[in-house]
DNA sequence: CGCATGCTTGACTGAACTCAAAGTCCGTGG
DNA sequence: CCACGGACTTTGAGTTCAGTCAAGCATGCG
């Protein structure tokens, strides 16, 4: 059993009139390439040649951006903490949130192909990331590569996970889609040790809506109906799973 | 400037009572690595070193299944002619339809992971797969290899095609989904060297409209009226696009 | 030829969007 | 400290868009 702890629930980010100014990327090293196979939850082979590998750690604070579309690519980050919103924005300007990165996911991936980075990666909590710079990644010296692997075992994870999240957007009715992103946040929270059955969302309902493509009253009315049924309890961003087994009745 | 040529317009598939018997896996040895790096529109760095590489080969009828939910991952595919279909089966039985691979694409990436398929491919069309068995790309014995950085960038760059077509389904009205669904299609088929204004869909309004979260109806209906407005000219599966122009406008 | 599948079109219904108003929380500044 | 303002949320009423149901046609196969 892994050990539960309530999430922190972080300092929310309240929208201020000027964006704070801030001491740029904290460059500290930090090299624990097992802490970042842990957070990762890798279960792959290696070689076991991982030599001294260079990460670098990176603090945010709620409302900062940590990657930006169209930036240079420069390497990967691993959420050691905090939670974050990736989002693409289109020719027209519409906004479309794609996931909402949690402690042990990956960003910058989506990067590689074209080497640039491809979404907007802002945090919504303050937030603390282990970079994996490119240069680490793809040095040709190097020869084989375990954080190579590393790094590949865990994109293909995420590829899981996007067609996971992909298809929430599928169930014929609204409520079902709320129903399901709540379920797959809970089992989220669950697999990094967080409590399945209460936890704080750390994104508004409008980035929810955007998500699971309703409108941002569609989500609040779905969640006041969950509540009503006794199935969840809602307090603004403070949700209790009463019953899990409800829950997944409206997924259909 | 690329050969354009007409999409052979392929044997389609119709159903027939019982799946045709076929003798499996034609495992026909096949060993160009150009070709592969060209049908993958490689532009990354490799080492050089790549060694006798060991592709196979494999032809499916239309209606074959290419890969099986659950079967243990044996290597990835590049698409080398004909159109497929990927999706997945939830737990209620709903299916959802990924993705229409074509040529160039990389097919069961998302098997790396969990060291097994996690969603189903059939054919739609007969085709002609070239196979990278899962021994050329993780033998540790092989030290750097070659084929294992080519696939994984191939992987970054299904994951952004996959961001793509997800948000694909992120338009307000089903008409613009279509439409971009239209433009989405004509563009892939321009990049693989057939002709950007005319081509034959290798699927049906079910799994088109499955694809995008509309009804059968709802493609139907919006493809008629695209028709009626000049904008692209449809006879049953066979699509003109008459103004690429009018079509984008529809997208918003 | 009959049958199955796929496609189109119409009429009706209902779910989700839009618009609007009011309430809550929180940080800021007087 | 308290009042103000802004973002976020909830809830209601009206409207529109897309789903459902149904009928009919086309095509290709046995």
């Amino acid at each position: 059993m892994m050990n539960v702890q309530t999430l922190p629930s972080a300092a929310r980010w309240q929208p201020s009139a000027s964006q704070p100014v801030l001491k740029l990327d904290s460059d500290e090293r930090w090299s624990d390439f097992p802490e970042v196979l842990n957070l990762l939850r890798f279960d792959g082979q290696l070689h076991g040649m991982n030599d001294t590998s260079l990460f670098r750690r990176r603090r945010l604070k709620a409302g900062q951006s940590a990657l930006r579309m169209g930036q240079p690519f420069e390497g990967l980050y691993v959420v050691r903490l905090g939670s974050l919103k990736t989002s693409m924005t289109h020719v027209d300007g519409a906004e479309h949130v794609l996931a909402f990165p949690m402690k042990g996911d990956l960003l910058g991936f989506d990067g590689i192909c074209k080497n640039k980075y491809l979404s907007e990666v802002v945090a919504l909590t303050d937030c603390d990331l282990i970079k994996i710079p490119d240069t680490e990644l793809f040095s040709p010296g190097r020869g084989c590569n375990d954080i190579e692997r590393m790094a590949y075992w865990a994109i293909s994870r995420e590829i899981v996970q996007e067609q996971t999240t992909y298809a929430l957007t599928h169930s014929a009715k609204s409520e079902a889609r709320v129903a399901r992103f709540l379920r797959v946040q809970s089992e989220r929270f669950a697999a990094m040790g967080y409590s399945a059955n209460r936890f704080t969302l750390p994104m508004t309902r409008r980035d929810i809506g955007n998500h699971l493509n309703v409108t941002l009253e569609t989500v609040s009315r779905a969640f006041s109906a969950l509540d009503h049924l006794g199935i969840i309890s809602v307090e603004r961003r403070e949700i209790k799973i009463l019953s899990l087994e409800a829950l997944r009745k409206f997924e259909a």
